[in-house]
DNA sequence: AAATTGGGTTGATATAGATCAAGGCCGCCG
DNA sequence: CGGCGGCCTTGATCTATATCAACCCAATTT
């Protein structure tokens, strides 16, 4: 579990490290499994833990007042999930976070963060690209929605994230392009044909 | 000029940047000035620069095959302003940059920047900050795109940035907001009545 | 002072996408 | 094996928001 863990570190930052640095990653992150619609967060409470998904599917999501739940985020392997506002502040999440499929997690807390922050420099450097590249696809996501049709939110998907579309049921993806199933399902019927 | 950044950074980092580490910013940053109208990055070149505004505002804005601008991101003071993918990667941009009102800014390339976070710790945190902070209201944006009502959206933008509301005209509020002017108008007459 | 321009409003109509309702198709569990 | 629940589709309507068009007002230009 941790060697998946090691190959993306060295993939993401371009760099090999070494056994004696990865020792601190190992205390840093704990093991933990999850079965599909399993908690790893509920709203009202404050988001203690950060995952790295070695394997398996999540997702983030908020519930309005009439019950529809919004889903803000998808995760799958190599991804991270937590609700980075409340697990740095330690503010209370409006957001769940749960299991699409059975999970195999690598855990950490804030804390463990800051420690092995400093105590690795390909740590740090490793979150720096991290918070970069989420902006940059936040960014994105924004102007995709902001500009487009419910056609063009569904093709920019195609082609940012084709796995979402096998891993994820419909209704679900519907969700986080802020459709509802019944207009997607129409708009793949579409697409599809053409 | 140079004093306005100069304390916040200290504010944002909650320091406070001796004399001779804050000599590495002013080598770092350059003045300019720019007029209203008047564009600091075109659609198509690479986002050399990244701006700290002292004085003025911006946006940052896609326009698509129709002609449509959408604003993807509004800057006044003490914001920053640059298309981050452009500036980090040298790709060329699909955005455009331009001063919504004459601006006074302290301006940096990425080469200055990578110097500066290896000079300077207390820069170096806060890019951390300044990286986070971006991320996490991106998502909160982004949930607001797609869980919210045309009147929710424009309900929330008056909680969380008021002061964009008095310095944008509301043909910018509605395109940030992803609506036409004339729904944006309407909607105001009726959050205003009540 | 007339003309133009940019921003905002208002009204009439059109339409993308939501909502409501029903039915179909598995895969799973008793 | 049979029934049930999750997921998807399809059809009929409804509605929020877009579009089109006209007009207003104030500021700027000539």
């Amino acid at each position: 579990m941790y060697d998946v863990f090691r190959k993306y570190i060295n993939e993401v930052t371009s760099s090999i490290i070494p056994d004696d640095e990865f020792k601190h990653y190992e205390e840093a992150f704990a093991k933990k499994t999850m079965k599909k619609k399993q908690f790893f967060l509920h709203e009202g409470s404050v988001c203690k833990y950060a995952a790295f998904i070695v394997k398996g599917a999540m997702r983030l999501y908020s519930i309005d007042e009439k019950g529809h739940e919004h889903i803000v985020r998808f995760g799958i392997e190599s991804w991270w999930m937590t609700d980075r506002e409340s697990f740095q502040m330690l503010t209370p999440s409006r957001y769940n976070i749960d299991a699409v499929e059975d999970c195999e997690l690598l855990v950490t807390t804030s804390e463990a963060v800051a420690r092995l922050k400093d105590r690795s420099p390909l740590f740090l450097k490793l979150m720096q690209i991290l918070d970069q590249n989420s902006y940059i696809a936040s960014q994105h996501r924004i102007e995709s929605t902001i500009s487009y049709t419910a056609e063009e939110k569904f093709m920019q998907l195609m082609n940012t994230y084709p796995a979402f579309l096998h891993r994820f049921p419909q209704n679900m993806i519907a969700s986080y392009l802020g459709l509802t199933p019944e207009t997607l399902s129409r708009i793949r019927k579409q697409v599809l044909l053409k």
